[in-house]
RNA sequence: GCGCCCAUAGCUCAAUUGGAUAGAGCAACGGCCUUCUAAGCCGUAGGUUGCAGGUUCGAGCCCUGCUGGGCGCGCCA
């Protein structure tokens, strides 16, 4: 619709242009926007108001020779001028209408796009250290990246998820001590657990399994685990020095048994947290070990590249980047005096080898906290010779939690946390993927627990949900009724629609699928959910002033058919952010 | 101190990316169930878009400076 106004639009400009009324040379950049307000039409362009200083004229003088000049179209009934230059444009009910077709012969595609290109989109997102399970703030990065992954297939991408899972340094080391502690607890060892260790239940729990799977083949005397090791903070010590005397010793006590212990504390919060995002309707093409990029060349491959194009220097043992070539605030260290490669240069890797897979564009979904570390991955992405561009980081702000008004303090350390799995036990999964995304991602968000869990009932999730509900009883009030629904008739009788809240709830599907590729385009899943809000307030305004089963077939058949387009709209809309469309509630 | 993000109705948030009279949901108040699902509908009330300037036909949105809040500034991951 909007293309077809903004051909005519278009024929008009050339035509001004050839008879010397506009400037030859004009560029004109055409908009057609839907109107906000039902006086000013459907459709409206701001076009002559843009042209009024390029062309020199007044923009309501431009405008009306833009009327002039506008071909006739079957599509527009009625244009006219208003305010300071928009040409407002009436579309004829026809056009309006043949919408409904369209998602009857659609159904499920309505509103999709097709893939244009063979360009691959990767969207990596929570990528959570498995040092625990995840809580609440993991949600909001795992229901925004869902959706926005959905939404970018669906706006024609060819998308790709992946979970970048951090299996390799100090905090795994710390996970992997914290269990060993609890194991020999676990075989009668009366131990003081270190302060810096993870102090969850869950911990306990992994400990058992070890303990079962392994019996006390890990054992040792905890004479020969202190060994050496400095005292812990509350003895007046360095927790730090503490816990990594203890993982050095625990290393070299077990040797190569330290890799059992280690991948079980993995293997069992991987596992967890694969199963809680499953639950949670968030699946991955990719799950990409950290570890693998070091045994498989990766990060020595991506250091020699910075090297070989001059990047990398030596300075006090250390090997740096210099990131401050391209906007960093300072340069980073990429291996230590020891020979370690720090975090970032695997990061750095891990970019590269996206890359490497052919991804035309990378995006990476990041809590907010992280938003110092973008400046130095697009530096170290430059200097390897991509265009930083295809590299795109969308932050998530926290949700803050509360319980009423108290505000709960989360720390994956201490194990005081609320899991993401509680929450949906709570709240429901529908209500918790809605929930997330009906906020800007870039917005902070306050979630309270008690609201959530206790009136559920006022989520917005239910009240989308409950308009689908209420069509497909219709329908099956229908048949009860010993009356079937007839299709071709009711697209028929689509112009016997012609109540105010009919051409609205018609107007509103047309929208649809430009709502679904602005969604995509900006990276925005809420205006997805906004839409789809409006689009059942339509409805239940529409159900509530209309009764479907009436005598008069015609029209009955008419408004049966324009609900079942809705109930479609709906069900698309609702799959795409990861909700279920029920039948009945 | 430097950097990033944010500030809109009592509360939680929108506003088609610079468009026309800033909109919803909660909470408050008043109506609507003998009738297809009342998890619903209709109505009332609620605003100097944090403050002060600037840019232009036009600013909640862009620019500058303040104020207030969140986060980040490790050879942690």
């Amino acid at each position: 619709m909007k293309e077809q106004i903004a051909l005519l639009l278009n024929g008009a400009i050339e035509a001004l242009k050839a008879e010397g009324k506009l400037p030859a040379d004009l560029e004109p950049n055409i908009q057609v926007e839907n109107t906000r307000d039902k006086a000013h039409g459907d459709l409206a362009t701001n076009l002559a108001m843009t042209l009024a200083k390029p062309a020199r004229q007044n923009p309501r003088a431009i405008a009306e020779m833009i009327l002039q000049a506008l071909p006739a179209s079957t599509v527009v009934d009625k244009a006219e001028i208003a305010g300071p230059g928009f040409i407002n444009f009436f579309v004829n009910d026809a056009a309006i209408y043949s919408v409904v077709a369209e998602v009857l012969e659609q159904t499920d595609q309505f509103g999709r796009s097709k893939p244009t290109s063979d360009d691959r989109v990767q969207v990596e997102f929570v990528s959570a250290n498995p040092t625990g399970p995840l809580h609440v703030g993991h949600g909001r990065g795992a229901a925004y990246g869902a959706t926005l992954a959905d939404l970018l297939e669906a706006g024609g991408m060819n998308v790709e998820r992946e979970y970048y899972v951090n299996d390799a340094g100090r905090q795994m080391n710390i996970l992997a001590v914290s269990v060993f502690l609890r194991y020999l607890e676990l075989l009668g060892d009366t131990i003081t657990f270190p302060a810096n260790g993870y102090q969850g239940e869950y911990i306990r729990d992994i400990a058992a399994g070890l303990k079962q799977s392994q019996g006390d083949a890990l054992q040792c005397s905890l004479d020969d685990l202190y060994l050496d090791v400095p005292a812990d903070e509350p003895a007046g010590g360095d927790k730090e020095l503490h816990i990594d005397g203890l993982i050095d010793r625990a290393q070299n006590i077990l040797g190569a048994q330290y890799r059992t212990l280690f991948d079980a504390g993995l293997d069992s919060i991987l596992g967890d947290i694969r199963e809680d995002l499953g639950e949670f309707g968030v699946n991955y093409q990719c799950w990409f070990s950290e570890r693998s990029l070091t045994s498989s060349g990766d990060v020595d491959e991506a250091l020699k590249r910075l090297d070989d194009k001059g990047y990398l220097y030596e300075e006090g043992g250390n090997l740096w980047f210099k990131s401050t070539d391209f906007g960093d605030d300072k340069d980073r260290v990429v291996k230590r005096a020891n020979g370690q490669t720090t975090y970032f240069a695997s990061d750095i890797a891990y970019h590269m080898n996206k890359f490497e897979r052919g991804f035309q564009t990378v995006i990476n979904v990041w809590g907010a906290d992280h938003h110092g570390y973008i400046t130095r991955v697009k530096a170290a992405i430059q200097a390897l010779g991509y265009d930083p561009e295809r590299l795109v980081v969308k932050l998530v702000q926290f949700a803050i939690l509360y319980r009423g008004s108290e505000r709960v303090q989360m720390s994956t350390r201490s194990g005081s946390f609320v899991t993401l799995r509680e929450l949906r036990d709570e709240v429901g999964n529908d209500a918790c993927r809605f929930f997330y995304v009906t906020r800007k991602a870039d917005q902070h968000m306050d979630f309270d627990l008690d609201l959530a869990k206790s009136e559920s009932k006022d989520n917005p999730v239910y009240y989308i949900q409950y308009a689908h509900a209420r069509i497909c009883s219709v329908l099956r009030k229908l048949e009860s009724e010993g009356m079937a629904w007839d299709q071709a008739m009711g697209l028929e009788s689509l112009e016997r629609l012609d109540s105010e809240a009919e051409r609205d709830l018609v107007t509103a599907l047309g929208k649809y699928p430009e709502t679904v590729k602005h969604a995509a385009a900006n990276f925005e899943p809420h205006q997805l959910a906004n839409y789809l809000r409006d689009l059942a307030s339509d409805y239940h305004t529409y159900y509530n002033g209309h009764k479907m089963l009436i005598d008069d077939e015609a029209l009955r058949n008419a408004r049966i058919t324009l609900s079942v387009a809705v109930r479609q709209v709906i069900a698309n809309g609702l799959t795409i952010l990861g909700v279920s469309a029920p039948e009945q509630m």
